[in-house]
DNA sequence: CTAAACTTTCAATAATTTCTGAAAGTTCAG
DNA sequence: CTGAACTTTCAGAAATTATTGAAAGTTTAG
């Protein structure tokens, strides 16, 4: 399992921008590798390829099962598990935004929505409390979007977005349409 | 400078997430602090109330002005620089999407974009290729949503997702409008 | 069963990142 | 100027995180 040299700077690329995406190097270039790889492929061959140790393959291999991005095949006679990314591109994005969302929001919107819970005792804490309260809501709005966004078709956002201009005159078609409604006093 | 529990708790979760976001724990515990904190502070006051080194302190306020997140002023009579946040939580939002786009995705769509340039050689070069064109795709659609996302008055975004069911019905609209223009031989 | 062919675990170590604090740099009032 | 009041820098120390590889665990063919 030699990379050809286009493979290999994908992949160390993407080892260095994966620890910043929230897996660490190792993780990242085990799932580049995989993602180029026409064939599913073994533990052996991903560390061969390169150049880490068994053991730490393994380590990167159940990381990324647990981020659920990739799956498992075998083959006849073989005993080695071989692995392969789990759906298509589109579907990696919204996991690693997903898993993101679970261990890196979640848990802030809970805390902030427990501080919010206290009656300040003083100026300066009910001034804390509302910035916190602000950080609260915008983590909501947030993340409300994009859990809409993930349930559509990613074919027919590309589609959608190359048509119109994009997100703004989007918005401005729904702004219109909900302001005639609500001259017709439809709220 | 001693912080209220409450305080404390945001402070020190921000840290913890913060370093998940792209800056460290300091830099997070830092902004926090500056968030909620009514007066600008000095940067003894914030080594003081965090427990870290004045220098550390120093390094931290340099690594958020590179992200622009915070504004100087002047105390008279006094030497030292204050500092607070820039903007409103929005405007962080936003700079922190931007800069994490100009560190991760740009890099990536640039290295993409060059592999793209040669031919492959063989097959399992062409596929590699191939998918290294549905992940640059994919980056740059998701660059593009989000540079519109951000050009968006929060306020108006924040009313429009609270008036109708989200995304999903805008994007509806949006298709009917579009499909009727179609019908009409307006490309 | 048993042993071969795997995978996983984990303690030790290596690599990386962060933090400190003393020293050097800057600014400005007098 | 000068020196007091700051800020920044940076080499070394501390803390954290990643990696290895040997040992333990698991699975299955025979």
């Amino acid at each position: 399992m030699k990379m050809s040299p286009k493979v290999e700077s994908f992949v160390y690329h993407f080892g260095e921008m994966g620890s910043k995406w929230g897996f660490n190097r190792t993780v990242g270039q085990i799932y580049a590798l995989l993602v180029v790889s026409h064939q599913p492929l073994n533990a052996n061959q991903i560390a061969e390829a390169l150049n880490i140790s068994r053991g730490n393959v393994s380590m990167g291999i159940k990381e990324l099962q647990s981020w659920q991005l990739i799956s498992l095949s075998h083959i006849p006679k073989d005993r080695k598990e071989y692995y392969s990314p789990k759906g298509t591109i589109w579907d990696m994005a919204n996991r690693v935004f997903e898993e993101r969302r679970k261990r890196e929001v979640d848990p802030t919107l809970t805390l902030l929505r427990d501080l919010q819970l206290d009656t300040p005792t003083d100026e300066s804490e009910a001034y804390a409390q509302d910035k916190m309260r602000e950080i609260h809501d915008l983590l909501e709005t947030i993340t409300q979007w994009s859990a809409e966004l993930q349930r559509l078709d990613p074919a027919k956002l590309t589609t959608l977005m190359k048509l119109g201009s994009g997100i703004s005159k989007v918005l401005s078609i729904k702004n219109q349409f909900v302001k005639s409604k609500a001259d017709k006093g439809d709220k």
